[in-house]
DNA sequence: ATCGCCTCCTGCGCGC
DNA sequence: TGCGCGCAGGAGGCGA
């Protein structure tokens, strides 16, 4: 489920339930995610405070007293703080009880997600220290995207969902940025121009923030709610929309598989 | 270095 | 109602 804007509405709504209070307990249900939970997790985490929460792409990042809690939701992830009375849902793998009387769940039907202890520098770590940059960041831009291009055969699809080019391009945004720019999914990278590449970089930036901003609409109920942030409610313009009239021009939307991906486009607007 | 394919797993909606 | 199938918003790992 989690695209950016889904991790980083999470972030901000655990952020100030979790920073300043400390773990009183870890339950840990299931411990086979994509890579295995810790099996002394729970002794490095007990009794310590949360420092704060960060994101890194789309992993969010614990800081505890000593380390760091590295959490990746995956396709199906999701981190809930409920009442520590409230019956555990099924694939509710951790529990961790705050000190200031709120649970947080972890649930991940598909456990694609992961959730990993790093000392040190978290940045550091294998998982993390080659990824892109932010895509809201200043780092980010047309003549990035440009650069890294270069000799690149690969379809701009594929290219932008790389997170060793920018992070946080999930495939729903894909489409979406690649429908806002006019410019085909299919089309070898290396065959952009920069002047193309300023207005996607442009694009993804703003179809991440727009969705980061309706997600935020719902933060208010973050707490004892489903923990569901709205950006889903957004009108996307072609993603999920076969053979359904273009917002633009009412030409029926594509749909072709690149990379084992579901991709949608507009035959007339995007060349 | 780059590319394309495979994989991990459960749940859901669809057609029969 | 039940069953089999295809598909699902991620991304690391592999062989070529």
């Amino acid at each position: 489920m989690p695209e950016l804007p889904e991790v980083e509405t999470t972030r901000k709504g655990i952020e100030p339930h979790l920073a300043g209070y400390s773990i009183v307990s870890a339950n840990i249900r299931e411990r086979r995610l994509r890579w295995p939970i810790p099996h002394d997790l729970e002794k490095r985490i007990e009794g310590q405070a949360v420092v704060s929460v960060r994101r890194r792409g789309k992993y969010l990042l614990l800081a505890i007293a000593n380390g760091h809690l590295l959490v990746h939701l995956g396709m199906s992830g999701s981190l809930r703080l409920v009442k520590p009375d409230e019956a555990l849902l099924k694939h509710d793998h951790v529990t961790l009880h705050l000190s200031n009387d709120l649970t947080l769940r972890f649930n991940d039907p598909r456990r694609f997600g992961c959730m990993l202890w790093v000392e040190g520098d978290p940045l550091q770590h294998e998982l993390l220290c080659n990824l892109g940059p932010e895509p809201l960041s200043e780092k980010f831009s047309g003549e990035h995207l440009y650069q890294r291009s270069r000799g690149r055969k690969t379809a701009v699809k594929n290219f932008i969902m790389d997170s060793h080019i920018v992070v946080g391009v999930g495939n729903i945004y894909a489409s979406e940025a690649l429908f806002m720019s006019g410019i085909r999914p299919g089309t070898a990278s290396q065959r952009i121009s920069k002047p193309r590449y300023e207005i996607l970089a442009g694009n993804i930036r703003q179809v991440l923030t727009d969705a980061i901003a309706m997600g935020g609409t719902t933060l208010r109920d973050f707490v004892g709610g489903d923990g569901k942030p709205g950006y889903f409610q957004q009108t996307l313009n072609v993603y999920g929309r076969k053979n359904e009239p273009c917002t633009a021009c009412r030409t029926a939307i594509k749909h072709i598989v690149l990379g084992q991906r579901s991709t949608y486009y507009c035959p007339v607007c995007q060349k």
